[in-house]
DNA sequence: AAATTAATTTAGGTAAGACGAAATATTCAC
DNA sequence: GTGAATATTTCGTCTTACCTAAATTAATTT
């Protein structure tokens, strides 16, 4: 049951987890072995596994039956990788080019090979950022986070303004579909409408005479984060 | 016995392995069990199993207690890590400053995660260069490589001028001290004299005023590629 | 043909992570 | 509070993908 050493480089599995646990339990407080084996899409029993192993590693605490939150290495681990993760999307969009459905597999790849030299590097070069391409913040180089609590694009009330500031960025074919209607952060929004039993939201997207007006479904709807305007 | 299906995606090893074949077979015209364990520094029983998994998979033929040489396909593969790698060494010190001696590790991992989109969007940033930083020639996207036979530093005779076109990247303190001499691609060279009996070279670099001179170990020379010049 | 060198086979080990099934704990509904 | 439903853990195994030392076999040298 000893402690292991501490690694300076963690395998990309371990940071996979320490991500979606850092994710989980900023939302719930603290984060059930089925949620992380959800998101992970791993069997419940493997979880368990390897929240003792990240226990013993001194990343996690677990209390049985309880679920798991990170320790202070293991936060600063998984805000590494998010740093990292967020770095490259947002290098490969402003300065290779790259269209914003694309960045995320790339960065879940390249996250766990690159070094904190060439992240800063590319942090640098591209102005430090703050935000990613899909509106998501960047940690800095000291594990600093600004994690604000955004309210969805459903939760506008019927004529309100509103201001696109982050969308998920998961799922290439969303995002591509999200792209075409113009919604990305930074854009300007109208709800129009919210059609009642899970119907679609209608919005206006856009300012002046290039507002277009489109309905889309409450679940896309709830992953577009906004903040009320004017 | 059955060969297996062709992955797109190899391991890091099986990339590594192909790679220090392609270059031992271009310099020796078939690839020993021994040199390339002396290369990766692994034992030669582990090449033996290695190799065998590799020609069931097509990637190279193996007549025993005769070498080895890859296949079209194990060549395609060796070439596209060898792009990827001098891509991203170039990349990294054209568009991010990084000093030259740094970039071989960091590439030596990316060179494994980096899709060929992204690699071809890092070729096209810096205008396809045709070199790395260290004078290999990197092959084209499609596998075709320039690869000529250099000449020696020592292979030059006293009084002799040329001019530095290669040097070899897998040493950074070595990469250091040839950056400090001045020799780099490009860089010009007279050859003063050579001691003898495994004696230094001495070299003058550079041109006009701005010449120094120096003396240099014959291992570190022979890895100092040159064309003649005037 | 013996000696040397090189390569291979054998048998086994490790690390890291995953899984299904069974057992156990917790929570929920009434 | 009890039983059902749900969540979690443990157990015993498995896989992948590599690596190794020691012993054996083949090739080469002289």
């Amino acid at each position: 049951m000893m402690e292991s050493r501490v690694p300076e480089t963690y395998t990309a599995p371990v940071e996979n987890y320490l991500k979606v646990i850092y994710e989980i339990e900023r939302a719930s407080g603290a984060a059930a072995t089925t949620d992380i084996a959800q998101r992970l899409d791993i069997a419940p029993a493997s979880v368990s596994g390897m929240v003792r192993r990240l226990a013993d590693q001194g990343l996690l605490e677990h209390e049985r039956y309880r679920g798991v939150k990170l320790t202070e290495e293991g936060r600063r681990v998984a805000l590494r990788t998010i740093r990292r993760h967020r770095v490259i999307e947002s290098y490969l969009t402003r300065a290779l080019g790259y269209p914003w459905d694309l960045v995320h597999d790339e960065a879940e790849r390249l996250e766990h090979a690159a070094s904190d030299e060439l992240v800063d590097r590319m942090a640098a070069a591209i102005g430090e950022p703050t935000v990613d391409p899909h509106g998501a913040p960047i940690p800095t180089r000291e594990g600093e986070i600004d994690e604000q609590s955004y309210i969805a694009l459903t939760d506008l009330e019927p004529g309100e303004h509103g201001r696109v500031v982050r969308v998920s960025d998961d799922d290439a074919a969303r995002l591509r579909y999200l792209g075409e209607l113009g919604l990305r952060p930074g854009a300007a929004v109208v709800l129009v409408d919210r059609a009642p039993y899970g119907g679609p939201v209608t919005v206006r997207v856009g300012v002046a005479k290039k507002r277009v007006e489109c309905h889309i479904g409450p679940t896309l709807a709830a992953d577009v984060l906004v903040e009320r305007a004017e």
